[in-house]
DNA sequence: ATCTCTATGAAACTAATGTTTCATAATTGC
DNA sequence: GCAATTATGAAACATTAGTTTCATAGAGAT
């Protein structure tokens, strides 16, 4: 980040030299990441002197280039001061602050969509579009984000249906499955040990599997499944953070609205007004 | 931006010598900016020797500090172009693309996180850690995320309950509430009918009432309520997104961890050692 | 065409960074 | 208490980075 080292170079511009203007371009281009390179490489990179970088860098009126590169790491501190300012008042969980929670949920985020390719949640998308019926599967602490799954999914389309919940119904559940059914698992580590044999089964019922999980368990659950959405969910502790795996359910959600259109938005209106119907008489 | 090297860090923390560690924590405290230092004075910062420094990253995994740079980098290019790539290329959900549905959940987050006061987080921690009983509800949508809060909540402390799952039964559950326990409610608009009266007679119980809610909801859940936390909600649709009111329930978690210390944690690992043992016998 | 001035890169010099080696202190096991 | 092992820092060594100086090329003015 170098704002303040941008703004002098366009304030600056029309007096600089050719070969500073390289410099100027390349670090206009850049300004993300160039000063993350040494003064050397930055020159080497604008095709000019590690003198003309130097004289450059003092044109603009620094002393040298150490006191850009200070500049900068001023300014990026200066540039977030919640987070600072959260990290010296806020309570310490964990021996973490409330920043650095943020940072890593942010992170998690981030790194979970950077990294999720656009024809993954296509398929996944069509495979749920397409179903007769979605069985919502997650054991253990992924419960609770199954069920918001499939209630997510059931104010939008018939069909959803949650598996799992009486584990000692689970065998007739499971025989309840046929082709063309999608189960929607969403299971992060440690994952049920149980969990093989029943993807193993599942998959005889030859229906269509859409696993939610961490990127750690992405090979092994790739192999077990028919489209996998992976999560970053690296935590200080508790076992893994599922917020970036809700964050996929509800664009999950979204995407299939997108594509049902106005029968999925209709069916969620209609069970809106059944509830305040509902609520009314109470 | 260092996330695989932190990733790295905490993956092998406990495998690191006293020296190690203290450049560990260094850079788990700093991890946005401290790789814009030379190795020399992140091992002056973290005091420690330039031999040390040298060694851990190597015990790290990297073959020398300039290939910690380089990946570094590499990530900080992997993460900034992403965004304009998903956005022209991305599946369009409800009109809107994975980008603008990352940012947003990053600005919910964000601003959550942002206007959460400590106080208000060490005041819902410590009504927490001192009730013997802790009621969780949420109705309707918001259930899913209830069991989840209840499960994270249950793995560290005894007399974790849900109210509200067979709603028949709701008032037998609420005559057991008692006073010093508190309600941990978790809801978003539109809220249930039932809930007015439903906390107007749970407070006649003379119990606290922690509540997790939207900004919007603030003002009104806060006399109903003992301590308020908001979350930003804002969604392309769908109702509120739950993404941030996921993330406060692990704080919270993470919080009450913190404060309790040794025996929650014990708790937790003796609850995923009966797991195992369960999931043995299976 | 020539002279003057400016921009520039090569080279020299200085400074800083990073790695490796060695000696010592601390820790662990018997 | 002693020996063996490991961790660590000081020092040596190697490499890179950054600044300054000097020589040259190019541009502009006459």
């Amino acid at each position: 980040m170098a704002s303040r080292l941008v703004l002098r170079i366009q304030e600056n511009y029309d007096r600089l030299t050719a070969g500073e203007q390289k410099l100027a371009q390349l670090i206009l281009d850049r300004q993300d990441d160039i000063l993350t390179f040494p003064a050397t490489e930055i020159a080497r990179l604008a095709g000019v002197s590690k003198a003309t970088a130097a004289r450059f860098f003092q044109h603009l009126g620094y002393s040298d280039f150490n006191e850009v590169k200070a500049q900068a790491r001023e300014e990026r501190d200066r540039t977030a001061p919640y987070e600072m300012s959260l990290a010296q008042s806020g309570q310490v969980a964990m021996g973490r602050t409330i920043g650095a929670h943020l940072d890593l949920e942010l992170k998690n985020l981030t790194r979970t969509f950077e990294e999720m390719r656009s024809d993954t949640l296509a398929a996944a998308t069509d495979l749920i579009a397409d179903a007769p019926r979605i069985w919502v599967l997650g054991l253990g602490l992924d419960e609770g984000l199954a069920r918001y799954a499939r209630l997510q999914l059931a104010r939008l389309r018939h069909g959803v249906l949650l598996l799992g919940i009486g584990q000692s119904a689970l065998a007739e559940e499971l025989a309840m499955l046929g082709p063309k059914d999608v189960l929607l698992l969403i299971t992060l580590p440690p994952h049920a040990a149980m969990l093989k044999p029943l993807l193993s089964y599942a998959r005889t019922s030859r229906l269509s599997i859409v696993t939610l999980t961490d990127r750690g368990s992405l090979l092994e659950l790739q192999r077990l499944s028919d489209v996998v959405l992976p999560c970053h969910v690296a935590s200080f502790g508790l076992g893994p953070s599922n917020t970036a795996l809700a964050s996929v359910i509800r664009l999950l959600a979204l995407s299939y609205a997108a594509k049902a259109g106005a029968s999925a938005l209709q069916r969620s209106d209609i069970i809106a007004a059944i509830k305040e119907e509902i609520m009314d008489m109470s």
